[in-house]
DNA sequence: TATGAATAGTCAAAGTAAGTCAAACGGAGG
DNA sequence: CCTCCGTTTGACTTACTTTGACTATTCATA
């Protein structure tokens, strides 16, 4: 019985899936329009489905530019950062690689925003002022260091 | 950015995104012809973005050679940290003489334990990870940034 | 010193978009 | 049937943005 509120659902996970991307941003106008149904008919799927107990965060605004934000959280985000410390940091990074995964990392929830400009700042090439191909090397060394930093201080009882 | 407002909003930061002059001089009429706007649109993201809670104040003058000035607040327990950035920090540093500094920032409560641990250990040989002596300079530009990170979050309460 | 040009400020209306809530709806189990 | 409960709807509310008409200041100069 494919029910109104979970076929948006699916939709709604389904572009939470497609892009690899942990955040979906839609407009409750269109996406209602989409579903001819009615927009608060997009709140009730949100209510409902999307809460933090399912692994979800929504955010919105009102007003001209107005959207909603879903954000898929990453529960486990020890296995997370264990496995960027061991796979995905070589022994060099560019510094727009850097700010993929700190986005990802704080889109995820993995890091606070406080956290996530600070080490976007640090990791730039303007911080580390030193010439290729070194420079790439520290950044490298850093994000792995700040990896760790997080994974001790996540793991602490009591998030 | 899809609203106007935050397209004059990140215009205004990124002028003011200069380190060492936290100031920004602006003609109302000017920006608002720039942005394709009423002038009026210019005093609404002022007002809205650019208040004291976030760490700003603005100033203007009417009349013949008028202006909007939009200053960064630096908030005077910061003093200490502004000192570090325009005087102890020069093109090298050692690591022991980083921890000193990284403590006596934690003893004087300008970071918190979180930010000394976490900064201490980015400040290492063993994070850093290159040979000397390249590493002090790379310490050198790293903790400067460090310390222009915490001079502009201490400087904006609620973020 | 009076006046007009050049600025910036204020405020309310119109525009845009999301949120709330209660009533109506409808299918499954009794 | 009837009731229960999740679903769907729409009227109303709240939030944020954009614009323009009108006001207030300041400067230059007659």
């Amino acid at each position: 019985m494919a029910v109104l509120s979970d076929s948006i659902e699916q939709f709604l996970i389904s572009l939470l899936s497609d892009e690899d991307s942990p955040v979906v941003l839609v407009q409750r106008n269109e996406l209602a329009n989409y579903f001819r149904c009615a927009p608060s008919q997009i709140n009730y799927v949100l209510a409902t489905r999307f809460t933090v107990e399912r692994g979800y965060t929504v955010e919105s605004r009102r007003g001209g530019g107005g959207y909603i934000r879903i954000v898929k959280i990453n529960l486990d985000r020890n296995s997370y950062l264990k496995d960027l410390i061991e796979n995905s940091i070589g022994t060099e990074m560019s510094q727009d690689a850097a700010n993929t995964i700190l986005l990802r990392l704080f889109e995820t929830k993995c890091i606070s925003q406080d956290e996530y400009r600070f080490s976007q700042s640090l990791l730039s090439d303007k911080a580390i002022g030193v010439p290729s191909p070194i420079k790439e090397r520290v950044r490298a060394n850093l994000i792995r260091q700040m990896a760790i930093n997080w994974l001790q201080s996540k793991s602490m009882p009591q998030t």
